[in-house]
DNA sequence: CCCCTATATTGACGACCGACTATATAGATG
DNA sequence: CATCTATATAGTCGGTCGTCAATATAGGGG
């Protein structure tokens, strides 16, 4: 239930499009620096708060930091959100989600 | 992919709160006034900003206003959540989720 | 060594947030 | 109508947020 970190740190757009950017895989600090329009520091900050939140590991190499994806505060969110699946989901919905990701196309 | 609104008006504990008792269905503005630590306006600030975020529809009933969920933005959500879900769930989890629901106990 | 590059930290500033008290609104009830 | 009750709005205050320019740190390459 200690989920409002996470959701405070995705509530803002420029964190949440680095959160996606990482949904490739790891990438260097300045490649947000060079996606986002806000200056280097804003960004620095911007990884400070996705850091703390738990949404992000980083790791040196060289003079770079490697940020990477932490999908466990995701993981929370999602569990969190089950008791409200049925507002929406069916049953066969969830069966079309789960098979969709087995047998993509 | 608008969804920031509703990842700030979760990032509050006390509008988590709300959200969560309205998963057991429809209730006016007191109850929330009785169970949260803060007072009656605040609570009231705290229902139009959910209001404003989409997430809870509210229906006069005399002098009473009848709050209930909106879980289109919930929903929104969950689908944002799906190219992340490959980082923690397996396929079989999927499944057993599914099965949970469909045959509970 | 010196400098260039990548990133973080500091400090300032305006905007916004969550809280409160006080007051307004509006339906119910006598 | 007078009044009580449920809820919303207004106004204020201190704290936090997102941003920037300036500076610090630290690794790599000449």
């Amino acid at each position: 239930m200690q989920m409002t970190p996470a959701f405070a740190a995705l509530a803002d757009p420029h964190r949440l499009a680095i959160v996606a950017m990482l949904a490739d895989g790891e990438r260097p600090a300045g490649d947000f620096v060079q996606a986002l329009p806000v200056a280097q520091p804003t960004v620095s900050r911007h990884l400070s708060v996705l850091r703390e939140a738990g949404l992000v590991r980083v790791r040196k190499a060289g003079v770079q930091r490697l940020y990477s994806l932490d999908p466990r505060p995701l993981a929370e969110i999602d569990a969190w959100l089950e008791p409200y699946r049925r507002f929406w989901s069916s049953k066969l919905d969830a069966l079309e989600a789960h098979l969709d990701r087995e047998f993509p196309q």
